[in-house]
DNA sequence: ATACACCTTTACGCAGCGTGAAGGTCAAAT
DNA sequence: ATTTGACCTTCACGCTGCGTAAAGGTGTAT
């Protein structure tokens, strides 16, 4: 059987410019030339071509192919191995990659739709070396490694969406808190719904909740400059009243 | 601060060929240059490098990033996204690349080292096939759709180590019937032995083993011509009695 | 004879520079 | 004042694996 290029082309699922390009480069010449210069394959070349296609395939240079179809067996077998070995190094760059992309998509969204994004990264980053230079020894010893850091690894793996809901609770910590102390009574409805709504925030950054730990953690938020200056912007004097809501609420008098 | 060529190039740890042609292309041009022609760049070319260099590590188009840091923040997360997925996509062929690279290697390999493996790819799906042909509906009705279907997966992913012991203990079973067929009894020591092997046999093949099954099996080799010549070539009435052997072996009588 | 499909060679284009070539400029050393 | 050597400049080709014309010759059916 005898081919044309258009005819092998077809044959194969190639163009002709392929085969005029490897006959080019001399990966695979025609079996013989017509009188007016048409190029003729025959079966010998439709076998080389397939070859070449296969080789091809696994993504390999021409040059390359040149070498293996030419090479006997065992040398093929190596070129392979090198080969595969490129590609693992290369599949090992492009994990590295999307990771990254990631990542910048990650922090590219954090800056367009809401620029205190960063500041929060910067912001857990800091309440998180800030909370364990004060608290660090205290916490860990008295809630164990684990709890500690399973609470760290809890804030920096927050999603977006987390965190705005975070955000809207501690809102409403405060405007309940606020109203509760209008009434003035940590034992009255709204105080110890603030409490309630104090749960649910501290339950976002602890990955276990226990009446003990929250009981705790109010008592730091008087015994703290930081955290009672945090939440006496609300009114002064309202560290001491959530954390009587709290001892109340958590049955910790 | 103000940077000729190479100078920049050095910070950057680039080309200052590299420079040259961002200045071609359009995506970063000196601040100006001076009276004998040289380019002279500031800190915000600096500044627009740093980005450049960034996208560019993650693989992006320089044209892309020329769109990417004159567009607005939002673009170039568009940008990313579509960029993470085109990487994804690639991913997603190397693996495959890699995998039938494997597979040539593997064959390849079987090809020099032992030709029969080729047989093997070809014999375990024939006998498959024979197996579904003939004994499909039987033994789908009798052991359930699960059954046949984990123990054809199994069959087909049986790698060459787990072949080679399989072939061999096959070798064993028929030597040892054969032993145990010239004392005469199915009950005796070596039928016995010829049966536990059997069983280790079938237990390449299916993920469960049960006496009930592996009794019916039995039944199967004398009833069906195939598997009856397969044992009589161990010698005449072998089939019938492995079959006897097994049955006293499973106390399925 | 004409149309139309097919063939030929030549050559530019693509991405992102590397690598010369040919020539001008700057600062320091002679 | 001149020479050296390190810079700078603008072309322009090369790399991969073809796609895509352009310009012109063939084969064959009507």
């Amino acid at each position: 059987m005898e081919y044309t290029v258009q005819k092998l082309a077809q044959l194969a699922g190639v163009s002709s410019r392929t085969l005029r390009y490897y006959d080019e480069i001399g990966i695979l010449k025609p079996a013989r030339t017509n009188s007016s210069g048409y190029r003729i394959y025959g079966q010998k070349e439709v076998d080389r071509l397939q070859q070449i296609l296969f080789y091809r395939e696994l993504g390999i240079s021409l040059d390359q192919i040149k070498d293996i179809i030419t090479a006997p067996a065992f040398d093929a077998a190596d070129a392979l191995k090198e080969h595969r070995e490129r590609l693992l190094e290369k599949r090992k760059q492009l994990d590295l990659l999307i990771t990254n992309v990631e990542k910048t998509i990650a922090s590219a969204e954090g800056r367009t739709t809401m620029s205190d994004k960063e500041k929060f990264e910067g912001f857990k980053k800091k309440m998180i070396e800030d909370n364990e230079k004060q608290y660090g020894k205290e916490i860990r010893e008295k809630y164990g490694e684990e709890t500690v850091e399973k609470s760290n690894a809890k804030l920096m793996n927050m999603t977006r969406e987390e965190h705005e809901a975070v955000v809207k609770l501690a809102e409403e910590i405060n405007s309940t808190l606020d109203q509760a102390m209008e009434k003035g009574d940590p034992a009255g409805e709204l105080a110890q719904k603030a409490a309630g709504l104090h749960k649910q925030w501290i339950t976002y950054y602890w990955s276990e909740y226990s009446k003990e730990a929250h009981a705790g953690l109010a008592e730091m938020y008087v015994a703290d400059e930081r955290f009672k200056a945090y939440y006496d912007k609300v009114r002064p004097g309202a560290a001491e009243f959530l954390r009587d809501a709290i001892k109340i609420y958590t049955g910790q008098q």
